[in-house]
DNA sequence: AAGTGGTCTAGACCACCTA
DNA sequence: AGGTGGTCTAGACCACTTT
């Protein structure tokens, strides 16, 4: 608030604690240590938040990068959601707000790429009669056939996650060959696997164990567990499968992270 | 396949259809005039997944743009998980991987910015003593005093969300009033708000209602919800609080999408 | 009018991969 | 060795916000 008018001594006109300069013989990009400098001020309380950072001009000068550079290392941050871009006006600092957080699937991706020890039991298939869910869900009328695939996937030997699908029976779609290879689902998962689908739909739902799903899966009889439904759509954009994960929270744990991280 | 040799035409040095072109009158951005004639051609199967997008120096030349511009054209698709980068290598058209999504917290931050519609009722608040989870949380020794508060929030009159938490007992620390602050719950999800942690992390899991539960948010007991577990850190990276929110998944959907969404 | 972020250019050099 | 993505520069103009 109050400028230092009366100073016995002049302020420099950084105020910022300038012992932190870019190198540019690291090996860490210019853009990555400017990011780490603007993360440890902002965690110092050097710009406390609500406050705004120096604009990217100034701070290209004052670290002695270009102005690219500099937008590049705010923009790292900006991301993190450690600050916020606004138009016209400059860039603040955020209070940390736990929204801005999203949880992604690593753990479900490293163990369906672990391909060497992952195994697939397909429990049940059959024909099936669309109904409720299944027709709303795949785009279909009541009583249209549609395949049905139950699989159990085991990693390193253990029950890992039990995979429930519905695909429109139509004996000239790749879809049904696909739904009966067993590499389909991890198809779906792991990046290099076959797919032929377009795009997808996710849901996440919380849910228990059946004690069915219990036995199979090795875990206790109303567990709770996440359910991941997906959609799948056609190179058509038609829904071409349905289905659903059972994994428990142990073998899927959704994390993540909101405020000033530096390591 | 088989590559046209024996045409009775010339094939064009570019393939792919070239009547899509980038206007520089457009106010839409150049790069994501790119971004979406990338999009469609990925959609249309002018570029199978695994195959190779061409350079982005090529691009640069082929729409008309500057590499940097390409560049960050191509950025934006691989942000959106369609495309890979490979550093020495190329780009390459992924397969759909159900990984590649995430899931945010956007419905939870809608309504708890929604301030004017909502209201905080405290339905306890004492001290505790520390034991087990909540040591290992916060980091105190058993039988330490801990601040205890539960709220309910409610949206437009109807029951959102149950909070419970933890704080460590120190008067002379900000985050004691900050509990009992009916505001406080709100300041850590909606930007603006009052803050003071510096960092947190996040964990969702899956349950359900107890019987209390479901009746304070006017829920069915047993009913499956989210429970969001946080840990928030002060500004000396010390544990603070530890806390959760139950909520239902109706008012909290959790979905993503994979894959080419051209709209 | 001045300042800010957003986009864009036309170059440059480097690290990395594939041949 | 040549091609590719990754970084960087020193400018430029624009759209938007604030004064």
């Amino acid at each position: 608030m109050e400028v230092g008018s009366s100073g016995w001594f002049r302020e420099l006109s950084t105020p910022s604690n300038n012992s932190e300069t870019v190198d540019k013989q690291s090996h860490l990009p210019a853009y990555a240590q400017l990011a780490q400098i603007l993360r440890r001020a902002i965690s110092r309380g050097s710009y406390p938040s609500g406050s705004r950072l120096p604009a990217e001009a100034a701070l290209a000068r004052q670290y002695g990068v270009s102005a690219m550079t500099a937008r590049q290392a705010v923009g790292v941050i900006a991301e993190e959601g450690l600050v916020r871009r606004v138009q016209g006006s400059g860039t603040f600092v955020q209070k940390l707000t736990v929204t801005a957080s999203s949880f992604d699937l690593g753990a479900l991706r490293r163990v369906l790429a672990d391909q060497e020890n992952l195994k697939v039991r397909i429990l049940r298939s059959s024909v099936e009669r669309a109904a409720g869910i299944t027709c709303q869900a795949l785009g279909v009328a009541p009583y249209s056939p549609l395949i049905y695939v139950e699989r159990l996937l085991l990693h390193r030997e253990k029950p890992f996650t039990l995979q429930v699908g519905y695909a429109r029976f139509e004996p000239e779609s790749p879809v049904v060959e696909m739904m009966l290879d067993t590499t389909v689902l991890t198809g779906l998962f792991v990046e290099g696997g076959p797919s032929g689908f377009k795009k997808g739909k996710l849901r996440l739902l919380p849910t228990s164990f059946s004690e069915r799903d219990a036995q199979l899966l090795g875990d206790t009889p109303g567990g709770y567990a996440f359910r991941l439904e997906h959609i799948f759509y056609d190179t058509g954009d038609k829904p071409a499968a349905y289905g659903w994960l059972l994994v428990s929270p142990e073998n899927m744990p959704l994390t993540g992270r909101v405020g000033v991280w530096e390591e």
